[in-house]
This record gives structure tokens, sequence and C-alpha cells, in this order.
DNA sequence: CCACTAACCTGTAGGC
DNA sequence: TGCCTACAGGTTAGTG
């Protein structure tokens, strides 16, 4: 599920809780997740303040005292919940949870001013994974990957350098965490939606021979950014309050403009046409064939 | 290097 | 109710 800006709502719901406070102690209900836990992560873990958490791409990065990094990936299926007294509808008293199907980590933490907490993974497919690194353009997981969409390397132009005489299909191109990180399925049918160009189009044919991005490239790139805005803003309306994350943390309710709305009418106001549903490299792309060049 | 497929794993929705 | 198939928000190993 998570995309962007769900890990950053992610991130924000957690902070509260885990930034300053103390890893008490950590719990591994089995040795791996995709991966195996890297070795000595419990023990990596295990007495350490907690710093500022953080997002890059779809993974929250939790820094600790010692100067290593733990870093989650939530895959496809993962979520995190916290069991806090604070919580609503939680006991006055704090007192473990009851354990559900397919939560694999649980980690103890308290907080100076919110107190013991518990930060408990769940992850049915179990696509999501945890590992451990020092520095991030050393680490595997962030070598080669694109730039921030939401920061200021991102442009245009980047887009446009990155697609000159490559006749990717848009679609896979944007999927391509080496090219934009934190882009999936659904933000970049939207994005394409938004910006008006055809999920097929080959990269290379939105730049010009001099390198420079076409008009429809010079639309896309705030097309992300503005897609990926709103929806944060969607999830963090779901978090003003962090008395209310009782529950879980890693899903959220967002009217989407073309995603899953195979068949329903394009609501672009002068069009009538509907959004298809095509399959490219294995995935589901929605889009509207009038709209989109 | 490029483009595509299969695979990882479990749950759920829909057809019959 | 049950059985079967298709599909799900991500990544990566392998193929040609």
């Amino acid at each position: 599920m998570p995309e962007l800006p769900e890990v950053e709502t992610v991130k924000n719901g957690l902070a509260p809780f885990m930034d300053g406070a103390i890893i008490q102690k950590v719990t591994l209900n089995r040795e791996n997740l995709r991966f195996p836990f890297p070795t000595g992560f419990v023990g990596a873990l295990e007495g350490q303040r907690i710093g500022q958490l953080r997002r890059r791409a779809k993974y929250v990065i939790v820094p600790l005292a010692s100067g290593q990094n733990m870093l989650a990936h939530l895959g496809m299926s993962g979520s995190f919940r916290i069991n806090n007294e604070l919580a609503e509808g939680a006991a006055r008293k704090f007192e473990p949870s009851k354990a559900q199907k397919h939560d694999h980590v649980i980690i103890n933490v308290l907080h100076p001013e919110r107190g013991p907490a518990e930060i408990i993974y769940n992850d049915p497919r179990r696509f999501g994974y945890m590992d451990l690194f020092i520095e991030e353009d050393q680490s595997p997981h962030f070598m080669n990957m694109g730039p921030e969409p939401l920061g200021n390397q991102f442009s245009a132009q980047h887009l446009a350098d990155r697609f000159k005489g490559k006749r990717t299909p848009i679609k896979s191109a944007l999927l391509d965490q080496r090219n934009v990180a934190g882009l999936g399925n659904i933000y970049v049918c939207e994005a394409l939606f938004i910006a008006g160009i055809a999920p097929q189009k080959q990269v290379g044919q939105l730049v010009r021979a001099n390198g420079a991005p076409k008009k429809s490239l010079e639309l896309l790139a705030p097309a992300i950014v503005n897609v990926l805005n709103e929806a944060i803003e969607a999830g963090g309306s779901s978090l003003k309050d962090f008395k209310h994350t009782d529950g879980d943390l890693g899903y959220f309710q967002h009217r989407f403009k073309t995603y899953d709305r195979e068949g329903e009418n394009c609501v672009t106001d002068s069009c009538n046409g509907k959004i298809a549903r095509i399959v490219q490299s294995g995935r589901s792309t929605f889009y509207c064939p009038k709209c989109q060049r």
C-alpha cells in the first residue's frame, strides 16, 4: 500500500511517541520479513535514544544515538500501530496490547513526556523489511535512488535528463525509484492524469532534441508534487490529534481521480470519456484515453 | 544497459 | 456455504 504520502503520514504518527524516546525492548516474532533481520538488530536498538524520525522515499528512518539508523519499509501491506495510555480507548494504565495476527515486531519505548508505548509492526504479506545503516549514501537501499519529488533536486529538467533517448513507457519510468523516489502505482496514475500524459507514452518523446523538457513534461513535475502534497494533507488531517492514532497507521482514505475507477466517468467537466484499465509490466494502470495523450 | 516476467506471501472479492 | 480465480498500494532476481 504505502507510497510516499502514506509513509510520510506513518512517520508523522510515530514521531510524537518515538522522537527522543529510549528503546527499552525489541521483540521479533519471526527471524525474517521479506529479508532476514540483520545480525545484531535487536542489540543495536535496545537501550538507544531515538533522534528525530525522518522519511526518505518509502522508508521510515529511525536515527539512533549510536550513529546507526534503523529503517523500515512497509512493502505492500505493512502498518504500524501504537499502544500508549494517551491513545483514545486505551487503558488508563499502560498494559501490553492484545497480539494480532501478523504482528511481527514489537518495539517498547519510553518517552520522557508520553510515557511507555508499544510500537507494533504488522504485515500480512511480509513484503516489508527492516535494516540498519550508518551513512545513507553508502546504504544499498539508497545508493541508486533518485531525488525526493518534494525536494529541490526534483524538476522537469531532471526528468528530461533521465528520459532522453529512452523508450520506456512513462508509467514504468515513474515507478522506477532511480528516476524519482517514492512514487507508486496510485500516485503515478494520478499525476499522469493531471498532466494529461498517456501512460504508454515513451519517455524520450517528452524530451526535445536539445535536451529540454517538452511542455507536457513541464506539467508533469508540478503535477507529481501537487498530487503528493494533497495526499499528505489528507493523511495529515487524520493525524491532527495523536490521541486518535490508536488504530493502524498506514492506511487512510483518499479520493482518486483514476485509480481503481475503471469504467467510471472521467472527472474532467468537458470530457465524456471513461476511465480505462490496462496492464503495464504486470501492474494495473488507470487513465482516461480522451484526456491523456 | 534495456525491457519485461516471475517471484516473494497472504488476504479478499467476485463468479459459479 | 465453498471452491476457484484474479488481483492487491513494492521490489528484485532472472531472462533474452
